[in-house]
DNA sequence: ACTCTTTTTAGAACAATTCTAAAAGGAGGC
DNA sequence: GCCTCCTTTTAGAATTGTTCTAAAAAGAGT
């Protein structure tokens, strides 16, 4: 493993779980000052095939990237835009059993209010 | 209702149930030669607003809109890029009972292999 | 040291969508 | 028939996150 790959790992790994390219790119640069977006990309990408990462696209074309590669869902916060993940239980299994069309994977994004948005509410009028 | 938004609301109505905003203002700009692009969208705009038709995003960034508004699931070709509708019962109150954070609507899209192509699949080598 | 492959860089390119400001169109009152 | 107001349309630029490209740099193995 490479010195730039281990740092975006790292970096990742040490965070909350859920970052954007540009989150990981910003953090990263303080390690290494002359990276550059397309770095963080490569890496990125060569995480996701090697299964360290998960990649979560999302439909506003923000994608996230997770640091725990084992299937489960996430639900983006309305109000901050936040990543969390969210517990289904065995919704794979659900959708295979369920479904009038073979199913090879699926995107599923829930949309929320996060606890940290809900204690505080009224701050933002939801 | 306008004429261009009439002739953008047909267009849709008469085709298979899912277009992209591109083939849409392919097939109006027959009808009419000097419609633009952004007319097509701030038509999708205003008929998704108003309840006729439903903007499906997906995580490639190519989005649909479906005639169809009422709510059920939707499956991508992995093959084609074809997006099919999908039957999944209730989906919708399964997510709402089982998830640990409020769902205040969700994004879905199963990757599939659609029946055009699976029964052709030896074309493609899938 | 030499070669081969991988990684990184810099910056351009992309693609779908959205925005902006101006022009055109249509409806209703007078 | 004209005026005014509001909506729709146009043209084209801007946006945004991501991907591509070609060249430079770095590493590994011999």
């Amino acid at each position: 493993m490479v010195q730039k790959r281990a740092a975006v790992l790292e970096v990742l790994r040490s965070s909350e779980g859920h970052l954007q390219a540009d989150e990981i790119f910003r953090r990263v640069k303080q390690y290494y000052p002359n990276m550059v977006l397309a770095t963080v990309y490569n890496n990125l990408h060569a995480l996701t095939n090697d299964g360290y990462i998960r990649h979560i696209k999302t439909a506003t074309g923000a994608d996230f990237y997770d640091k725990t590669p084992t299937p489960h869902e996430h639900a983006l916060c309305v109000n901050c835009g936040k990543l969390i993940d969210a517990d289904l239980g065995d919704l794979a299994a659900l959708l295979h059993e369920r479904a009038d069309v073979p199913v090879l994977s699926y995107d599923l994004i829930l949309h929320t209010v996060c606890p940290d948005c809900d204690s505080g509410c009224n701050e933002n009028n939801i």
